[in-house]
DNA sequence: AGCCAGGACAAGT
DNA sequence: ACTTGTCATGGC
């Protein structure tokens, strides 16, 4: 992979990019590392490895370079918007714990679907339904290994044909989702360039689809960075870091700001003792309980 | 064994 | 406008 060959990249400035921040905070949930640290998933129809070593990306599988550039986000500064975060506290805490996390930019309906499927789960079987639905409905495009299906694949099937994968409650959102998207009552340009709040309830149309998922759909989807998903971990950073919310200033970033807080709030050892403060809190308010029946 | 998970939704205060 | 129960499944 030395040199650049008809679908081997190579991008000299990675701008603090880590693999493993990035491809491993949540976003994404169809790349794997391999034992020696180098990457393999698919974007589109493309298998792509990839290899970071001393700030080099050399890729290889891609379809062109732009396709890359684009994913990864290279023409975005990361390094001011990473400065303006650091004003804060707490974000200049999360930053410098895992300071190479970047947004990716996602298809649009496979982070719609990818979304819908990661409600009420945990991330390591999330990615096992996105996969189980990519092998029972996406096109092969390799050795095992599966492109995400397209709308109208989903639209076209039943709800007991999706329910296979057991991603239970879950299966009767993802074919009224594929339809919509399908039939064109929600489309991607019409919902990127709606204002925040229009956007979330335009996607909010989708059955199963709420502001949560949809402000997923609209940060690694569509790229709006404006767009700040509060998940459970978000909650409980903000109950720590920010209880009046994120600064105003940083609306238009907050996406931004929200993954650096996800991945600080839910892996830093730093921040375990309010993880096992919860913990132990749920377990008094349980017993407490427990003594009111009695 | 039991609690929880990158929630949404309906029904109840 | 806020709480609560329910939904299907399996990771830990």
């Amino acid at each position: 992979m030395a040199d650049e060959s008809s679908n081997s990249f190579i991008f000299k400035d990675t701008e603090g990019l880590n693999l493993l921040e990035t491809l491993d905070c949540g976003q994404c949930f169809r790349w794997h590392m391999d034992e020696n640290g180098n990457w393999k998933g698919i974007i589109g129809k493309s298998c792509i490895n990839l290899n970071l070593s001393c700030g080099v990306l050399y890729t290889d599988g891609g379809e062109s370079r732009e396709q890359l550039e684009d994913y990864f986000d290279f023409n975005l500064n990361y390094t001011a918007i990473k400065e303006a975060l650091n004003e804060y506290p707490t974000l200049k805490n999360a930053i410098s714990y895992s300071s190479g996390i970047r947004i990716l930019k996602q298809d649009f309906f496979e982070t719609l679907i990818t979304f819908i499927l990661s409600q009420n789960n945990n991330i390591p079987r999330i990615k096992g339904l996105v996969e189980a639905l990519c092998h029972n409905f996406g096109e092969q495009i390799g050795d095992n290994l599966y492109a995400f299906p397209d709308d109208v694949t989903l639209a076209g099937s039943t709800e007991e044909e999706i329910a296979k994968i057991k991603c239970g409650f879950r299966a009767r959102y993802i074919i009224d989702a594929a339809r919509k998207v399908n039939q064109g009552i929600v489309n991607p340009v019409i919902a990127a360039a709606l204002p925040l709040e229009e956007a979330e309830n335009y996607l909010s149309q989708i059955v199963g689809v709420g502001k949560k998922v949809a402000d997923c759909t609209l940060l690694f989807g569509l790229h709006r960075l404006d767009a700040y998903p509060v998940d459970v971990w978000i909650k409980r950073a903000q109950k720590n870091f920010f209880p009046n919310g994120l600064p105003l200033e940083l609306t238009p970033i907050a996406g931004i700001a929200q993954q650096f807080l996800f991945n600080y709030i839910r892996t830093a050892p730093e921040t375990e003792y309010i993880r096992i403060a919860e913990k132990e809190l749920k377990k008094a308010e349980k017993e407490r309980k427990k003594a009111v029946t009695l």
